[in-house]
DNA sequence: CTGAAAGCGCTAACAA
DNA sequence: TTGTTAGCGCTTTCAG
């Protein structure tokens, strides 16, 4: 049996709650006693039960994460920056993964209160109306990372923004002809993809190009799903010169086309990514980066904040998107041959 | 202020052990009374605290991951397996992810006894004597994935025989000049890579083949460091027509080297590697499957068994290891040319 | 089948 | 500065 306050009280020949106050560095203890206490808990081993505290405080020192899928490497980055937020404060990190709807539904409810967690950190996944109702009734401190509620704090970037000037950046270049990959742009899981959709349409059209339908590709989230766009879209009649991907994985995809296909990067096409995951730097891919590790250590600080100011508020934060480019934009092969001519 | 058991006993006009008992479903409790506690409880919307459940039954009903980075797909994939099996039992996951020798070193400490969690996993880090043995007696249940101890349960794979079979089957499609990259083999910290070479040199030693000090290389962790090692073994006078990756990382910053350079693989070189990462399937890398996920559920299973029946074994579990065959390995381009002579 | 009461190990008034 | 005491909200004997 593990020692207890009680046994180092006793062996200290103290009170207990003295023994409390020098775990607690409580400054109103004499430099004596103190002494006495440290060596007991020395010589007993003393470790106190954090569970005993928790309950004694009210608090359950634990930030609940809940993220999509523990695959996809954005949502690795950013609980990797909220993990190592975490690790510096008293809080645990406990982990929640929803993999389809249900799931999210029903962590959704069952951490609607405070009892196994202090705070909650969500990521990607808008609450409906009535569950960020059901947070605001349980007390549960929430932030949303990219996704938006209006009466709950969060993190987002322009995706919008962003999805200009990613297209922007390929306009520059001389593309005239840029495709947009992407997700299902019509589920409710992933909305910010839709508004870097959004982006990319008034790109075009401040440029007085014509939106061309053909050029927009759609379809399941994943890299292999990007790779099969990417083969649509080069042998469409007339292709397009540039592709704008949703996100670097759809983008990574189109690289993996092109590099089983004697496509050259960015002769051929050119390719624009957006997120900033760790494969993007090394592969050189050109990208709008989001900050993701930074999300995520803003998310922690963030609650933080909140549990211990008790005030939060639901304007939300935006970070900065930052236009990474690397090798993968290039002018189009005509606009060369045109100026070589 | 959430409602107590009390509150629900004195509601319900029962006493506050029979509502207990309707919470953990105790059999000697009538229909009758269940259903006035039932409605109590739903009347007060009462969920039970589980800080308070866990102090009374002793247990933190909480399990501990330790792992060394959250970055590299291996162990994200290992993780996701642990995420799942834990996810249908009351325990929870709390994330530990240790990225220094000395940040390895204090969670070994912290958790060394049982205080905040039941249980640990750990991911590819075998502990030290004193670490085991601060363990065993702080009672902390500990299972080791992909790490050996004599004195604690682990999973493993044959490493060993991994290697060799990875390097014969190279040999068997007719290569004679096969290289291997790694990390750094010396280090204590992932001591797998190095029986993955000894097969290596087994497999070589019992075709007759001898090592090549030139064609063994090894650096820093990581996909762009397997794909400078490429470049250096493309570049050799006499370069290699096969190359055994230690892990799917390396093995991948080899393809990415070959696209970049207009290598074909596997007709200018044979990339076996070893893992079976999820882009392993995507990128048709033939590879051995070391079964990441299932480790993670089998690595649970084991230690709620432990947990359950506190009865453990310390002879290492053996998860079997399959080569997967894909695109990347081929005959030599020497041997086609011979045989089509 | 049910209830009273004694903890689980800690914190925090309150009094001294 | 210190000790006593009353909880925190639950589980679990032990009687009835």
């Amino acid at each position: 049996m593990p020692a207890t306050i009680r046994d180092v009280a006793r062996h200290a020949k103290v009170g207990i709650a003295t023994v409390s106050r020098v775990l607690n560095d409580s400054p109103s203890v004499s430099d004596d006693t103190r002494q006495k206490v440290l060596a007991a808990i020395d010589e007993l081993d003393y470790i106190p039960n954090p569970i005993a505290r928790k309950l004694s405080i009210g608090r359950t020192l634990t930030i609940g994460v809940i993220l999509p899928y523990l695959t996809l490497p954005s949502y690795v980055e950013r609980l990797r920056g909220i993990q190592h937020a975490l690790e510096e404060t008293e809080y645990d990190l406990v982990l929640f993964s929803a993999e389809t709807p249900d799931q999210r539904d029903a962590y959704f409810e069952s951490l609607s209160h405070r009892s196994r967690t202090d705070g909650l950190i969500i990521i990607s996944m808008p609450p409906t109306e009535e569950q960020a109702d059901r947070f605001i009734k349980g007390n549960q401190c929430v932030i949303l990372i990219d996704a938006i509620h209006p009466k709950l704090p969060c993190i987002i970037v322009d995706d919008f923004e962003g999805g200009r000037i990613a297209t922007e950046q390929l306009i520059n270049q001389g593309h005239k002809k840029i495709a947009f990959i992407s997700d299902y742009l019509e589920t409710p899981f992933h909305p910010s993809m839709r508004y870097r959709f959004h982006g990319y349409r008034r790109a075009l059209e401040d440029n007085n190009i014509p939106f061309r339908s053909e050029y927009q590709l759609q379809g399941e989230r994943g890299r292999s799903q990007a790779r099969e766009m990417a083969r649509s879209l080069f042998c469409l009649p007339d292709p397009p010169t540039a592709i704008f991907a949703a996100s670097d994985t759809h983008a990574i995809g189109v690289l993996d086309y092109a590099a089983d296909n004697q496509k050259r990067i960015p002769q051929d096409m050119s390719v624009i990514g957006f997120d900033g995951i760790r494969d993007a730097e090394y592969l050189k891919l050109t990208t709008i980066d989001q900050h993701l590790y930074e999300s995520g250590l803003e998310g922690v600080n963030i609650l933080l904040k909140q549990l211990s100011e008790n005030k939060f508020s639901t304007s939300p934060i935006q970070i900065p998107l930052t236009l990474v480019s690397r090798n993968t934009v290039g002018p189009p092969a005509d606009s060369i041959s045109t100026s070589s001519t």
